[in-house]
DNA sequence: CCTGGCACTCCGTGGTCCTCAGTGCCGATT
DNA sequence: AATCGGCACTGAGGACCACGGAGTGCCAGG
């Protein structure tokens, strides 16, 4: 049905009308690609394109702009992922090189991806269910309380403080603090459940609900609220676009975290780039904005995504490429940490 | 030269004008407020207030809209600060009162004063300088490296990773470790270069180098970046107002944090509320946007800031209210921590 | 199967007219 | 002296219209 032709004239279709911002008509295309053929050749193609609903006329005698389909039919099949310049991968480097810790690393990540794509970049802080346990810290603070402190090897820290107890003595923190090390360090976070379940059976029956009290805040914090940290940058960019949907409803969109984590969420195959297309979001703010999404982590361990976030008339091959690069850029930081 | 009913009228100008966004003539004026005269007589009264530069036309035979200096006068003389109700007092108290630790302590307030207002919040971290030290870890990593974790009284914790040390026994670390508490817990971070200069002199020669190292890295992190962390939220709300300046001047500006610390930090008294209005706020992008700002603390002790950005045409008394109410919540919430 | 030609469609632009909200001013009134 | 009603004037914005131009669909000829 869609002979070579067609096909190239779909692409052509698609990076002017990304060049542009306006849709593209037949004479335009023949001038600007080289596509060998007639204007009026081309309006046949198009014709057939339209019927089979890969672009579409805002109104009668108007040029061709892309559908959500076509834009996934280019990505597909007619685009490869840009790789960037050497100076944009020199900058990367020295600007995620000086990051002090994990709260930096993110910050920068994303403001970098923001400026290189020129579209709002989002991180996903690592996950702590993939990553393991490096140590954990009890520290009592005077009164009641105690913080807790668990150190993952992804230079993550978790800290959550426990109050309400009764009075402990210090040893007693102590020796629960050396148990836990012995029980979880190392242990992936997700085998900390089963590995501290039979510890309070271990110490002795007078401090046994301290030791519950506290096993029971850690289980807690680690299983609550870690992915649901996210960090944005770019906002600005949104405005030099024009959505057909209000900005206000992308913004908006943009501020319910829980959406952005479950679109992050959904890629399909880990360590590759996901890419979707207005509709395929599946969001009433988002319906005309595509999502170009990457995990990142380290070794082949995925840990989390990024991704940036851009009107679906966006630079696809060059978004790719960006994300792609800013991805491995941030696993290599991390693994060097 | 501005008798009481001129005044009058400049209240009403201003109270109209933030309701209909649109220039209020004197008819309307006449109609919806009881200045008790003609429309003609206002007439008079404003062409006064012009002169004066309390307000301006924006052509000819359009109403009256208020000038920078219209809104400084109405907030310093014309208006006071509206209490919340009852009811968002009780949404307040509920909203805050599930936070577990600062990070959420300050997400949530943020959100909170973004929907109280319907417009942009700010909250700035709780200032690591006016705080004092409640506890310093130090945790051996494995390998050559150590993570510093510092806990302060307002439940803030500061970690570093510290690397390229030589081999160090535990013992060391565990000595420098008590060592450094018996010298800065309890002092105010402030003082803790003093409280630490000589302590590389109590310990054995051969560790120096490592005491030296570590305590390098301590007075780094307890000096840098820590009042640059703030938070935003509603930046949607911003749709739906219409700048003078472009949208993006705007998210743009929102976006350098630098610019936002500045803006908040130079608030004249603590604890008092802070207007700025348009041009105040000396930054092109926001040369249409107010700011209303506070401190918020423990006890009589400011830590930080928080604040509000709208358009200059914002109903001052009740953003003022939600600032100053939260703003006390918070502080009430962090003493209780 | 491609191409040039041609009639047609519709958007966007710019000009004109008109309405209307609001003003400034003036003379009258209290 | 302050206030008021009346009145002529002004400029923005909306409705209307005409028109140029980009782009299309279709057809007949190579």
């Amino acid at each position: 049905m869609l002979d070579e032709r067609k096909l190239a004239v779909l692409r052509a279709v698609v990076e002017d009308f990304v060049n542009t911002n306006e849709p593209v008509g037949s004479r335009a295309l023949a001038d600007r690609h080289p596509l060998g053929v007639s204007p009026a050749t081309i309006r046949n193609d198009m014709v057939a394109l339209e019927e089979e609903g890969y672009i579409t006329q805002p109104h009668t005698s108007a040029g061709r702009v892309p559908t959500d389909k076509g834009y996934r039919l280019f990505v597909d099949r007619l685009s490869s992922v840009k790789p960037l310049s050497a100076a944009e991968r020199r900058a990367i480097e020295s600007f995620l090189g000086g990051a002090v810790d994990l709260d930096e690393i993110v910050a920068r990540t994303v403001r970098l991806l923001a400026q290189l794509t020129r579209q709002v970049a989002i991180v996903q802080y690592p996950s702590l269910t993939r990553s393991s346990v490096q140590h954990v810290e009890l520290v009592p603070l005077g009164g009641h309380r105690i913080m807790m402190v668990v150190i993952t090897n992804t230079g993550r820290v978790e800290q959550r403080v426990i109050d309400g107890l009764g009075v402990v003595d210090e040893s007693v923190v102590e020796d629960l603090r050396s148990m836990l090390n012995r029980a979880i360090a190392g242990k992936h976070l997700g085998d900390v459940p089963d590995a501290v379940e039979d510890l309070p059976a271990q110490v002795a029956p007078e401090d046994r609900s301290f030791a519950i009290a506290v096993l029971s805040v850690l289980l807690e914090s680690l299983v609550e609220r870690h992915e649901e940290k996210i960090v944005l940058a770019g906002t600005a960019n949104l405005a030099a676009v024009d959505f057909a949907a209000s900005l206000r409803d992308v913004l908006e969109a943009l501020e319910e975290n829980m959406v952005l984590i479950r679109l992050l969420g959904e890629a399909k195959d880990p360590s590759m780039l996901t890419v979707r297309i207005g509709a395929e979001n599946f969001h009433e703010g988002l319906r005309s904005t595509s999502i170009v999404s990457a995990d990142y982590g380290v070794g082949n361990q995925s840990l989390a995504k990024i991704g940036v976030v851009g009107p679906t008339r966006m630079d696809y091959p060059g978004t790719m490429g960006a994300v792609r690069a800013v991805a491995r850029y941030v696993g290599q930081i991390l693994a060097g940490q």
